[in-house]
DNA sequence: GACGCTTACGCTAGTCGTAACCATG
DNA sequence: CATGGTTACGACTAGCGTAAGCGTC
């Protein structure tokens, strides 16, 4: 069970965009790199995330449990980047990113 | 900026022990393969995480902010992983690991 | 036939271990 | 001189892009 944050990254985005291809444009990168990734979480994880109805994809019940814990990960995360700048900015130079 | 799980929970582990070596050993892994991973974080977030006082290390003020912070993202990527223990264990075969 | 997800293949970057090095007590 | 952190180097794995394939509208 080896979860990284960047596959939750895509997970989410994937999950609230509704599409693999704009989630990838919205991440710049191309859609075989996120149904790759989305495919690795999967395997990691066991589970069924995404169900293809047509061309669509949508999250099965699983997915959308494993989509709200997630944003927690993804929320504390954020927190923590948060932090890190603050502290970055009292002691040296912060190099914009 | 480019923060992982893997980094932090190494960061947590070296911080707890207090020592690069017997987090390694914790964590299945060599001295080496530690100290990069810190040090690797260390210029993500641009902050001085330990201080070498003699022999053994210690955090710092900034550290030890950093610390706490990424216990609360441990927390969550904990949470996150009982989850889908859970539910994988409910669709298909669960293989222990 | 256009759009969207998947698979195959090659490349680059990241991660780890072994070995050698340096500093401290 | 024993212990602990760092650096150098090579091997392995992961992540991404391009190209080709397949199914749906």
């Amino acid at each position: 069970m080896n979860i990284t944050i960047r596959q939750l990254q895509v997970f989410r985005t994937a999950a609230l965009l509704g599409s693999f291809t704009r989630a990838a444009k919205h991440l710049h990168l191309t859609t075989p790199a996120v149904s790759k990734q989305i495919r690795k979480l999967e395997s990691e994880c066991k589970l069924h995330l995404f169900e293809q109805s047509g061309r669509c994809v949508n999250l099965t019940q699983q997915g959308k449990r494993l989509l709200e814990q997630a944003a927690q990960v993804d929320n504390e995360m954020k927190l923590l980047k948060q932090m890190v700048r603050d502290e970055s900015v009292g002691s040296e130079v912060s190099f914009s990113e």
